[in-house]
DNA sequence: GTATGCTGCGTTTAGACAGCATGTC
DNA sequence: CTAAACGCAGCATAC
């Protein structure tokens, strides 16, 4: 710790830039603290900058600004995108001095600079405490090191804890060869959902043309032996045709076939699903990433339909359904789990009247539910409490069943409780700050959950189309706007106007213009002294009324021309 | 009296790509 | 490959 302080203040001193690469947001923070506390110059005007992107900061932004103070920052996932443009602009600039980071800073964008410090090289792994990463990674972030246009070098320093890791570190980094690179299309999310939009954009047509297909891949290069990839292929176009994305018809009369030959197969298919998982076991020992399927989904019954394997003149169709999703870039996994909670939704809602945050909270909990929304919020041991009264609350209301305690997936579940109820909360127009305190959400994560969410609803939305589920599409109509503005149902009406959002539609409606009528009826001078003249007018002009010309303030600091004619 | 530092214990641990159509403070 | 660093509380010490 104190060697990649000592090192960032040596490069400061020799008036060149650093950055410091750590294992934790916490320590990038910390770090970033540490080196600022050791410095004396001040610059006033980035703190401002970064302090200026949001109405509530919370404390992450305020520590932003103090390590800015003394053009030292931290750069992490975390971080507002605004706060973390300005980090690299100004860093871009030398105005910015050292940058602590997490591993963002060493994929992607480039920022040339003179010395690179790996504070550690091991980062912590959910099944073997720390670890050190990957070969590829380290020269990710050395190679950081060394602006072209003004160095004749750069330096990557690796601090090593004693002379044993010096040992280790020299001969798996320095010495060793990168890692293999391995084929995305072995993760299942990913197999899955393109063997649904291949079916369905006609590519894909039978089992010849989709072996033919993904013989050629990158993926059939590394796995070499063809009949476990046919194999893999033929277990995810089982789960198409039962989630009914894919159906598979006798290419003569062109009938359905799902249903009919399911007992014929079942003495095969014990024989298949012995061979089936054993593939299963050596792909996810090989691909450390693997995302098993069938975990997020209650155990399917395990004999079921394997009518392909043998049937070369049987072709493949999308459903209707099968090619929305597909268009929507969906897991057809996650499609399913929306269908059927969107299904259970409909029918729930016609035997009984649910008020609309018991709604809101089902709906919620179903797409924070899925892969698309992970990482979700995790439960920490405070927040038991919380969760367990929101399962209490709820449990006879959930879209999904409730796993049990001792399932796998149960972890997940309550996570998605908690996800759901900081959504909750962002449409209870709880601020950014409250937010971070409660739930431990970094406000650049705010945004970044909303936006999926409204992907994911958006999808569901036209998914209720296909299913002709008219009120459910209102519903979550209603919800997609509230959540993409954070606001309560009651300031609706005054988010149809451009201009306004959860801030301004609040202040006005605490001054009783709580609708668009309302809004008419008031003077533009009034409500220009709620949100400003400029707005009062704009809006006035969206509501098809007469306005007042303001005249134009002059804003500070705007120097006047008549001074040079 | 208050700022700073040390110790011990409990807790936590990187990141990121999808659709669609524009405008929050 | 089977940890390591942070944060907080409580207490000791320095000013």
């Amino acid at each position: 710790m104190p060697q990649a302080i000592n090192l960032a203040l040596k490069t400061i001193m020799q008036k060149k830039q650093a950055i410091v690469f750590v294992s934790s947001r916490a320590s990038a923070q910390k770090c970033a603290l540490e080196i600022a506390k050791k410095i004396k110059q001040i610059n006033l005007i980035l703190p401002e900058q970064i302090l200026d992107v949001s109405p509530t900061p919370t404390k992450q932004c305020k520590n932003l600004a103090i390590c800015l103070k003394k053009e030292i920052a931290f750069h992490h996932a975390g971080l507002l995108q605004k706060q973390k443009e300005i980090i690299e602009n100004e860093f871009r600039a030398g105005r910015i001095k050292v940058i602590c980071a997490t591993p963002t800073l060493a994929a992607g964008l480039s920022l040339p600079v003179f010395r690179v410090i790996l504070r550690s090289l091991k980062r912590f792994s959910g099944n073997w405490g720390m670890n050190y990463i990957p070969v590829l990674e380290y020269l990710q972030m050395a190679g950081r090191a060394g602006r072209p246009e003004y160095e004749k070098f750069g330096e990557a320093i690796s601090i090593a804890k004693d002379d044993a890791q010096k040992q280790e570190i020299h001969e798996k980094y320095i010495c060793g060869k990168p890692e293999e690179i391995y084929s995305k299309l072995a993760v299942e999310p990913v197999l899955r959902t393109y063997i649904l939009s291949l079916i369905s954009s006609g590519i894909i047509r039978n089992n010849k043309t989709m072996l033919e297909f993904f013989s050629k891949t990158f993926w059939a290069h590394q796995f070499k032996d063809i009949p476990k990839l046919q194999s893999k292929l033929n277990e995810m176009l089982e789960k198409l045709q039962e989630w009914d994305f894919v159906h598979v018809v006798d290419n003569l009369n062109q009938e359905t076939k799902e249903s009919t030959n399911l007992e014929i197969k079942k003495e095969e298919n014990k024989v298949t699903n012995n061979l089936k998982s054993n593939i299963k076991t050596n792909i996810t020992s090989k691909f450390s990433d693997f995302v098993n399927a069938t975990k997020l989904t209650k155990k399917q019954n395990k004999t079921k339909l394997n009518n392909n394997n043998h049937n070369e003149d049987k072709i493949f169709k999308a459903t209707t359904m099968g090619k929305r999703i597909s268009g929507l870039y969906l897991d057809p996994l996650t499609a399913n789990h929306l269908i059927t909670c969107l299904n259970k939704y409909q029918k729930q809602n016609n035997n009984q009247d649910l008020d609309s945050q018991t709604n809101n909270f089902q709906l919620l909990q179903m797409i924070s539910n899925t892969l698309e929304i992970r990482p979700q919020l995790k439960v920490r041991t405070n927040d038991h409490e919380l969760v367990q009264d929101a399962i209490l609350k709820h449990h006879n209301i959930l879209l999904q069943k409730e796993p049990d305690q001792y399932d796998l997936e149960y972890p997940q579940f309550l996570n998605s409780i908690k996800t759901t109820l900081f959504f909750q909360d962002w449409i209870d127009e709880k601020t950014q700050d409250n937010l971070f305190e409660k739930f431990k959400i970094a406000p650049g994560e705010i945004n970044v959950k909303i936006s999926i969410a409204d992907w994911l609803f958006y999808a569901c939305e036209e998914i209720s189309h296909i299913l002709k589920q008219k009120e459910t599409i209102k519903d979550i109509r209603k919800l997609r706007i509230r959540i993409k503005n954070g606001v309560k149902e009651e300031l609706l009406g005054l988010l149809k106007l451009s201009g306004v959002g959860r801030i301004r539609a609040r202040k006005l409606h605490k001054n009783n213009i709580k609708n668009i009528n309302d809004l008419k009826k008031t003077n533009q001078t009034a409500i220009g002294q709620i949100i400003g003249n400029k707005l009062a007018q704009d809006i006035k002009k969206q509501l098809g009324q007469e306005i007042i010309e303001i005249k134009p303030t002059k804003r500070k600091g705007q120097m006047s021309l008549s001074k040079f004619t």
